[in-house]
DNA sequence: AGGTAACCATACTGGTCGGTATACTCGCAG
DNA sequence: CTGCGAGTATACCGACCAGTATGGTTACCT
């Protein structure tokens, strides 16, 4: 029965009572105030544990940035895909849906995105909660192209597999996304996922900002007009 | 002969020279580190000031971020209308050439909107810079809505004055926006505005993470769209 | 001549930062 | 019964935090 390799853990795996309740706590108030304006002190005391269990636990107050942002990616994924599975909503409808999940979600927290609210602390430095971000950004794109495609395909609920993807690099070129001209004749599905992805993004920051409290309901607008072309 | 009150000065003008290379050196580092990870020390150092001197000009360290923000704000705006005055452009054209000015920007400024990330790490708190985010993003919105206005004023028929506005409170509603359903009779102005900010602003945020490199010239696709519906 | 604004330099406060060290207790599985 | 993982408690480290205190040096403006 080999179990994970029972001996020799270098690295500790958090996923014990006191490290889920850091964690817990960690989430919250990281979300609430910043990274950098909460200090181990604080999370582990709220947590009612000492530092000692957190670093036992986390290593370093990096890797547990990184782990509050993989956890709230997780969340986030699956409540998304949880009301979408149930809404049996297909084509535009089910696109439409994500802008109306991320809106009620937008009410519920706040501060906004908590991922790019990470980057404005972390963004550009070597800290491994940089990753996190990328990924979620990332995916949030991929989902809307993927939708696109089917809203523009005649609705197909296939699974439309997008070709592994890969991580590859990092610049992919997409080739200047068809310029402004009006080429009426039919945007492709890739362009259109991430004009809708944009209007994902800034209706994210318009809300939380307070510029348009109704940010969420004028990207549906659009995203359904992008779509109706 | 009134001279503003040549005496008295409770809150200091940082108007001086030593005053200036501080707010230079804080604007440079504050927007390269983020607000919370640059100490006053180091900023006073490498403006070759003391924290005296530092002090005596700005008074804390939080009226110090607000004047960063206040003269981020100010060279944003100058450089914006600089160029919009030189293009001669006008109409839809107009419009998209400020996606434009905003995509130059954004390749000069890696670490992307100063007030986003700003409102990252003081929103939700009363520190006086969140008054200057806030005002920011009020301008952008009101540019794309205006120039919508003209933009769609020279094509379309039925100008539909949405009535004052004002400032007001802050939330004002605007009744939804315009639903999902395929309204295509008119969009007004307004609407489109808010769409085209929505965009703008998620633009930014796809341009700095790294999602969509060529994130603004997607924006001005779908903003092109939006206007020739 | 005297006042004052704008600077310099050094030193200090009380607190917090991320991270480590030492030593002890408990429950469980070999 | 022993060894170990998970946890407790306390104390410490050097560095940095925002902000203040004291005192001295220019240069300009009445």
């Amino acid at each position: 029965m080999p179990r994970t390799t029972t001996r020799r853990r270098r690295t500790p795996n958090p996923a014990t009572p006191a490290g889920e309740r850091v964690l817990a706590v960690a989430a919250e108030l990281f979300y609430a105030h910043g990274i950098r304006a909460i200090g181990v002190d604080r999370i582990a005391d709220e947590a009612g544990v000492t530092k000692k269990t957190l670093y036992d636990r986390f290593g370093s107050k990096d890797a547990l940035v990184a782990a509050y942002l993989g956890r709230r990616e997780e969340v986030w994924q699956k409540h998304l895909h949880a009301r979408l599975a149930a809404s049996g909503t297909s084509g535009a409808e089910r696109l439409l849906l994500v802008l109306g999940i991320a809106s009620d979600w937008a009410d519920k927290n706040e501060r906004g995105c908590a991922f790019v609210n990470a980057h404005a602390e972390i963004g550009g430095t070597d800290h491994p909660g940089n990753a996190v971000i990328r990924a979620d950004k990332e995916y949030m794109l991929r989902l809307f192209v993927d939708l696109a495609r089917e809203a523009l395909s005649g609705e197909r609920p296939g699974s439309a597999g997008p070709g592994d993807a890969g991580p590859g690099g990092a610049g992919r070129g997409e080739c200047d996304a068809g310029a402004g001209r009006p080429d009426d004749g039919g945007p492709d599905p890739e362009t259109i996922g991430r004009q809708i992805h944009l209007l994902y993004e800034g209706a994210l920051t318009a809300h939380t900002t307070g510029v348009q409290p109704n940010a969420f309901a004028t990207a549906r607008s659009a995203a359904a007009a992008l779509l109706a072309r």
